[in-house]
DNA sequence: CATCCGTGGAT
DNA sequence: TATCCAAGGAT
């Protein structure tokens, strides 16, 4: 029904071909990522993942390197106060995924002896991290056979496999079961299949305008022999930026971040006219413990 | 399950 | 210029 395939009827030889075939094409096409190399560790690793959430892999390489230079282990970057995380976070948007490492290097520090735990249940324990990154983790830092479906997994497997533009925006037990169907056999090649997917996704299958004539699985792409229809049901509307309280949290955090020390009401006040926003901005900020408030009418970064 | 949470490059 | 989009997670 609904022209999806069931499991049953995807044949094995069929799936493993696939990867065999985009593992040819990593092999050639790759990008030389760093926290790819051997030599990276687990922390090198995760640092990653949860930079990565939805932010571009260029803007990610030079904070990356950065924090892996400040920070090389867990307790390293867990000595410091929660808000050398967020000042060093930079511009990567989301700093809450700052805050989260930080708390995820003391859980580490309090639970794990100071290390990334190797086990899905772990990895998925500690704060910031979802299905997706601890699979990542688990399968990039560990070798080990895991499906991992980001957004780029999740489009390469709605067209290939499933024969429509783009799939929905959850991951499903059935999604995880595909794609665990499409890894060969062996963990280390599994890993590097899964992260040859993701690249597949990145550079060729692209969301916006694909280039298939450059796919190494155009010939067995279910989307492709379709005749590429394009996505079914009405476009969800994206959620906008322009006078939103993450604008005017953006601009408060900006401030602080760019501050070498407290920062007064006065100073926070001027990068937003409107008052009633403005302090449900700062009082967000406050709850999430992104901001700290040192006195009366002076906040800085959190220690 | 829908919404919130930043930022900036590409089209 | 406006919209789309990028290795998601928490609530």
């Amino acid at each position: 029904m609904g022209g999806v395939p069931e499991l049953e009827t995807i044949p094995a030889m069929t799936s493993v071909r696939m990867a065999d075939e985009v593992l040819e094409w990593f092999a050639v096409c790759a990008r030389d990522l760093p926290w790819r190399r051997p030599e990276t560790t687990p922390w090198g690793v995760l640092v990653s993942e949860i930079m990565l959430q939805q932010t571009p892999v260029n803007r990610v390489l030079p904070v990356w390197a950065e924090w892996l230079s400040r920070w090389p282990t867990p307790a390293d970057l867990a000595a410091e106060p929660s808000g050398e995380a967020v000042r060093a976070w930079g511009r990567l948007g989301y700093p809450r995924r700052a805050l989260r490492l930080h708390q995820a290097a003391t859980a580490m520090l309090e639970r794990h002896g100071g290390t990334v735990p190797d086990e899905l249940d772990d990895l998925l324990a500690l704060p910031g991290v979802g299905s997706y990154t601890a699979r990542a983790v688990a399968a990039f830092a560990f070798r080990q056979r895991h499906a991992v479906i980001d957004v780029n997994v999740r489009r390469l497997v709605a067209r290939a496999v499933e024969g429509v533009a783009e799939g929905p925006t959850s991951v499903s037990r059935r999604d995880l079961a595909l794609v665990a169907d499409l890894l060969p056999t062996d963990p280390e090649t599994a890993a590097r299949a899964s992260a040859a997917f993701m690249e597949l996704g990145a550079l060729v299958c692209v969301a916006r305008a694909p280039r298939c004539a450059a796919c190494p699985v155009r010939d067995r792409c279910a989307w492709l022999a379709a005749g590429s229809p394009p996505s079914e049901g009405p476009a969800r509307r994206p959620q906008g930026y322009a006078g939103t309280d993450r604008q005017v949290r953006g601009r408060l955090l900006a401030v602080l971040r760019e501050a070498t020390g407290p920062v007064e009401q006065a100073d926070l006040d001027a990068v937003w006219d409107e008052p009633v926003q403005r302090d449900r901005a700062l009082a967000g900020l406050l709850t999430d413990g992104l901001v700290s408030r040192t006195a009366p009418g002076v906040y800085a970064l959190p220690h």
